[in-house]
DNA sequence: ACGGAAGTCTGTACGCCGTACATAATACGG
DNA sequence: CCGTATTATGTACGGCGTACAGACTTCCGT
């Protein structure tokens, strides 16, 4: 992960340090986070690659290394670029609810447009000004909920939680379409041996309430509902104290 | 993926096909699989490469080859194989609520005893006996709420997903613990200057309430909570009808 | 004006990865 | 006992991240 201090530096300041002596960089950080984000969008995570992001921007691969420490951290800064990106409204005068999905729904619009943000570790962070801002937008929708700071931010990794594991799924499913298709008759030699009554039974129901084995926007309004009902019976007793 | 029927096969009858001619095997889908699951529990999911378990076996890389058609599913067969180890118990006459507790209990243990499973995509899962005995078990648990198939189909996803995404986070956390401390100093040199207000109070109080940045059991226990809620205002509705 | 320091760029190389392909070794059916 | 089916091996290709050494460019201090 390279040393802390540096990636700090170049979250918070990535153009900084008027270099006096030395030859004029041909490139930037910037220009290399956003290459690596133009790639992803593109082609998916898998194809950004050093070798990958360097020939895109003219260069040799070691060249990057001038910018960046390594790869994790080249991830890291095109996720706090997305973040910052963002398109943040605040909704003060809306009811808890709306405001809980309005944030549900930009990260689901996050998701959307840079898929491949739902599959890098949302545990360790990239502390940059991109998550700040979002962090600081996103606590603001539970203010007046009545819930206190831990609770707060618990109930916001839960909500983001959800919309982060919904992508990962939608993102999954659009890798997989037609593999039903294809397994779907061999599978039929397997199972309609009683085993699975129940099983068989809902699934095969699901599958034609959805047109597919997996519907992801059904997916997503189910659980969206379900987390807003959940957020609500804990905000209507806090609020009742 | 290898051929879809291929894949059935090899995860219905690991052992079948009584082979009359040529030389006996020395291996066996099982023991592949195996040792992937015991590298992947002892290593993590990274050390699981074609060679390392290959050398575990003390065979040469491609041989592995010969019982599986390649790395993508031998990683479905390991799923599939800790899916239909987990221990599954019915409790018919308990309410839903402890009902679903223990599905969601089911699940986070067998991701605390095998983490590679919850980053392994979920989305298009190995639909192997082992996945079939859970699906049918998890689905019972969902008997008498009143959900209708999709319903139901619905809410074990939302329930399961959850659980993943928990664990997953929990995973990170592992990786990263020690993190905070370094990064730490760092960071508030950053941060204090009033930009984020209620970032910086919210982040302050609940680190300092769960004794660090990330709780994985605090997040758990509070969005367990949240979604056995959420699914109790769905169960109300439906009931009253 | 110029030599050295500091910074940027490049080429080569190492050890990993998954796996295609050709070949050798083994064991049974006829 | 030969042919054939099956398993095991060795070699090789193209990818990956990045360590390291050296070349090139620019500015500062003298």
């Amino acid at each position: 992960m390279a040393e802390a201090r540096r990636t700090i530096d170049l979250l918070w300041f990535p153009e900084a340090g008027e270099k006096r002596r030395g030859r004029r960089p041909g490139l930037s950080v910037s220009r290399v986070v956003e290459t690596g984000i133009a790639l992803a969008d593109a082609e998916g995570l898998e194809a950004v690659s050093m070798r990958r992001v360097a020939q895109e921007l003219g260069v040799v691969p070691m060249t990057l290394y001038t910018y960046v420490p390594d790869k994790a951290t080249l991830l890291e800064l095109m996720l706090d670029r997305v973040y910052l990106a963002m398109t943040r409204v605040d909704r003060p005068d809306e009811p808890w609810r709306d405001r809980l999905a309005a944030i549900a729904e930009e990260n689901r619009r996050l998701y959307a447009e840079h898929p491949w943000a739902a599959d890098l570790p949302a545990g360790r962070p990239p502390l940059g000004p991109g998550l700040m801002a979002k962090y600081e937008h996103e606590l603001t929708a539970f203010a007046g909920c009545g819930l206190d700071d831990v609770a707060t931010d618990a109930a916001l990794t839960f909500l983001l939680g959800f919309v982060q594991s919904s992508a990962r799924t939608a993102a999954e499913a659009r890798d997989d379409a037609g593999w039903w298709e294809v397994n779907g008759p061999a599978l039929a030699v397997v199972l309609d041996e009683q085993a699975y009554p129940t099983a068989a039974r809902v699934g095969a129901a699901a599958g034609e309430a959805q047109g597919a084995a997996i519907n992801p926007d059904h997916a997503y309004a189910f659980g969206l509902d379900r987390v807003l009902d959940g957020l609500g019976v804990l905000i209507a007793t806090q609020r009742a104290d």
